[in-house]
Formats: structure tokens, sequence, C-alpha cells
RNA sequence: GGAGAGAUGGCUGAGCGGUUGAAAGCACCGGUCUUGAAAACCGGCAAAGGGGCAACUCUUUCCUGGGUUCGAAUCCCAGUCUCUCCGCCA
């Protein structure tokens, strides 16, 4: 959310910066009710002052104004409430500004390639997709969870599950020791006001899955990613500046409706209602956003380079940004079966933009209070790394491989075959 | 599911109708002392919003929402959350 002092103070730019996004918003209802709230703001404060000072003064003779003055006051109260709601509702669907870095672009197709890294592996056989691989080995079930649950869903089996579990685990000992994150295991489930702070809400709330609640008690819905309860985590807090930055790491499953993606990546397990991920975050100064986002993004590409794999890094472009973002790297790792690369992680910087929405604040020298910035990114997706694994390991057989960096948690298990 | 207790500043915790935005302690910041540090002592220290170039100033806020009153952190009602005990349970 835009802190509206600030957007007051040069509204044009605030306007120009936000065109980048190709986006809808009524500006000048914006800057109309602002002024309006403004006026009633003040009209109120004069009155309450005069109020106040008859309460003083205890002189029984100005009682009976001061009861008139209440009803005033009642009176322009629910007319600025009124506009005030509005005024929120505006701002709190208003995306966060890209970062002058941003390419400007509409869509995917805009996003610019960093880097390209890893060596892509060659096949003298026609490399096999995840799905075909996992039900060839009987390890991956999705008829099965069809039956047990619905569509988007797959049972891991066997050594599967051992890989997915030693995936998750490798990667959190090397975000915890080597990167400098502290490790959480967290609630699945998150009010409302903690998918309102890190931008979820009210936008997007037919991504979320919602949890059906005795009526009379707060909303809560599961977490479509652990940003959402981490970032949250520093929710309605002035944070000791010496504390920062504040680095989590969680491995989580994470919850997603994927409405709007009907008919995209059916097969598989690419897109899934469910799917493990091991999250980072960082709460961070504000000055120091992108910097961390650089380390943060390296945190990322460093468990693929450990893995092996190819990836390569983009920078997303205006229009292909989340909502929350204001620069934004995805990491993309190749898929042999697809003959290209997929997204497996995606790290973002969303400056003090949820800092404002989850009122999370610090101090700095001058004892002023400021908004935190924070980060987050995937260090990666646990599902698709799965995949990425399968794909780029196999063997004409069918068997697959074990990174050796996995092997210690796989008994030093070196591949894994059809019995 | 049954019975109680509570919700106050970064934290602990007093206040229970009228300069109380709120005692005290801790933490934090500045200073004195010290070779340095600690201790001790002195001083400072809530947030949000409005107005002002600024110095500054005004308003709001003691869980939330209503009510009583000229005036509410303090009284009344409703709700949410937390804790303790009993029961049940991973």
């Amino acid at each position: 959310m835009h802190n509206l002092k600030e957007i007051r103070k040069n509204y044009e730019n605030f306007k120009k910066a936000l065109q980048k996004r190709f986006i809808d918003i009524d500006f000048d209802e914006l800057a109309n009710l602002d002024k309006n709230n403004r006026e009633l703001i003040q009209k109120k404060e004069n009155l309450e002052k005069e109020k106040k000072d008859i309460s003083k003064s205890k002189d029984k003779s100005l009682f009976e104004k001061s009861k008139q003055i209440s009803l005033s006051i009642d009176k322009i109260t629910e007319e600025q409430n009124t506009i005030k709601d509005k005024l929120e509702k505006i701002l709190s669907n208003i995306p966060n500004i890209p970062h002058s870095d941003v390419p400007v672009g509409k869509d995917e197709n805009d996003n610019v390639e960093v880097s390209k890294s890893g060596k892509i592996p060659e096949f003298d056989f026609k490399p096999l997709s995840h799905y075909e691989l996992g039900e060839k080995l009987k390890m991956l079930d999705f008829d099965l969870a069809t039956k047990t649950t619905g569509s988007r869903f797959v049972f891991v089996k066997n050594k599967l599950a051992l890989l997915e579990r030693a995936l998750s685990n490798f990667m959190l000992d090397t975000h915890i020791t080597k990167n400098g994150y502290e490790e959480i295991s967290p609630p699945l489930f998150a009010s409302d006001n903690t998918m309102f702070g890190t931008g979820q809400l009210p936008k997007f709330e037919n991504d979320q899955f919602e949890i059906k609640l005795e009526k009379g008690s707060d909303r809560k819905f599961l977490i479509p990613t652990a940003e959402v309860i981490l970032t949250n985590m520093v929710k309605d807090k002035i944070v000791d500046k010496k504390t920062l930055p504040l680095r989590f790491v969680a491995s989580t499953p994470c919850f997603r409706k994927e409405a709007g993606s009907y008919g995209k990546d059916t097969k598989g397990m690419i897109r899934q209602h469910q799917f493990y991920k091991v999250e980072l975050v960082s709460i961070v100064e504000n000055t120091k956003c992108l910097e961390e986002l650089e380390r943060m993004t390296n945190c990322a590409t460093d468990i693929l380079d450990l893995l092996e794999l190819p990836y390569r890094k983009m920078i997303l472009c205006s229009g292909d940004m989340g909502f929350s973002a204001e620069k934004t790297y995805d990491i993309e790792v190749w898929l042999p079966s697809e003959n290209r690369y997929r997204e497996i992680s995606s790290c973002s910087s969303c400056s003090t933009f949820q800092g404002v929405r989850m009122k999370s604040r610090y101090k700095d020298e001058n004892k002023e209070t400021l908004f935190v910035g924070t980060l987050n990114g995937s260090g990666l997706a646990v599902g698709r790394t799965l995949i990425a694994i399968l794909e780029n390991y196999q063997e004409k057989d069918g068997s697959i491989n074990i990174p050796k960096v996995l092997r210690p948690y796989m008994n030093n298990l070196e591949k894994i075959t059809l019995n």
C-alpha cells in the first residue's frame, strides 16, 4: 500500500510510475477523495477542540452547547468515514510501483534474461516428462489423488517421497547454515488481515482457499505461500533496528486455487493446488531492499548450482510482476521434456509496500519512524525441483540419478530405479 | 464442552469519572565519571493523522464496536482474542 502523504507530494510522478503497470486507476477520484477527506478532518478537529475546551472549563452554562457540538461532530465523522473507506478501498487495490530498473512490458514475453548457468544435458534418447517417469517408477500417482481428493493433487510415493523430503531438508540446511536464515515452522492458516498485509487481500481473494469456520469468528485462509505468514511476523510492530535484517526460512505446503489457469499445465505436477516450497523472507531497512534482493536471489541460485541443474535468471517486466513487488527476478530451470525453461523460484523486493500494509516499522538514528522493506523468494519450489531432477537426471531405462549433494539426505542412495 | 481471570506505550506493569498521553521499572539514546568497559548519577524517549517552508501546533488513540456523561483508560452493553483450572484429544 502506498503512503498517501508521499503520493500527495508528487502526484504526477506517482501517476506516471504506475502507468508502467498498465492498469486502470481513477487518479482524479483518488485526489478528490483525499482533498475532501482532509477538509472534513479539519472541520472535525476544530469542533473537537471547542468541545474539549468547554469540558476543561467546567462551565455549566456551556454544557448544552457542547451537546450540540457532539451532534455536529457525529455528522461530520459519518461523512468522513464514508470518504475514508472509499479512499482506502482505492488505495489498497493499487499495486506497488515498479523500480526504475524494471523493464517496461506487458506480459511474460517482455521479461528479460539476465544470465544463464549450468549445462543443458544431452540425451541420446527422447527424454521423458516427469510424470511419465514418475508413473513408470510407480512413485507418482495422479489417478489416486483424483480419486481421494480431486484434480491438481498428487501422491508422491516411496523413493520420490524420500527425494522430496531430502530436497526440503537440503535447502533448509543450506539456507540456515550457509546463508544465515532463521528456521521457522509457522502456522499454515492466516487470518484475513495477515492476508491483507502481504497483499493477497482484498484483490486476490479468488485465488485463496478460505477455511470454513463457525460463523462470527475471524476469516482464515490456507497460506498460498509461507511468504504470507513469515512476512507478517513483524505485523503491527516497531522492530528494533539493531535486529535488522531479519531473515527467515520455512518449508511449508502452499495452497492455491489456480483460478484462471484452467487447462494450463493440467498434466503432471507443475501446477498443483498443494505443493511444498522452501521460502525465504527478509525484513530490512528501507534503503537496503535492492541489495538484499541480489543476495536473496543468489541464495536461490546457489541451490540450483549445488544440485547441478541448468537455469536462467530473468528480470520480470512491469506488466508481469506481482501486485506487491517493486522488482522481481524469476529463476527458471531447464526441463528437457518441454525443451524450455520453467519457473522454479521468484524473488521479489516489495520495498515498503507490505510494510505500510502491515504497519511494520523501525526507528532510524534521528528517531524517525520508518516502514520496513520486505523481500520474499522461493529457495526453491520443492515440487518443481523434484520435477527438474527427474527430467534432468533421467537415464534411458527410466531410472533417476541422485544429485551428489542429496545423497547424504537419502541414506547415500545413488539412483532411483524401478522396484 | 464446563468454570474463572485478563487485554494499557518497544517490553513489564500502575491507574478504575476531570491537565492521565497515561506512574514506576526495563530496554533504548545523549551526557558526567572511567585508561577503556561495567556500575552509579543526570537528561531524553509513544504512535497515527491534520495544518505550517519551518520553529511549531492541533486532533485522535489505553482490544474492537455501541451506550451513559459537559467530560471515559476508568461506568454499562455486545463482540473478539488471550491465559488458568476441569473434561476430551494428537
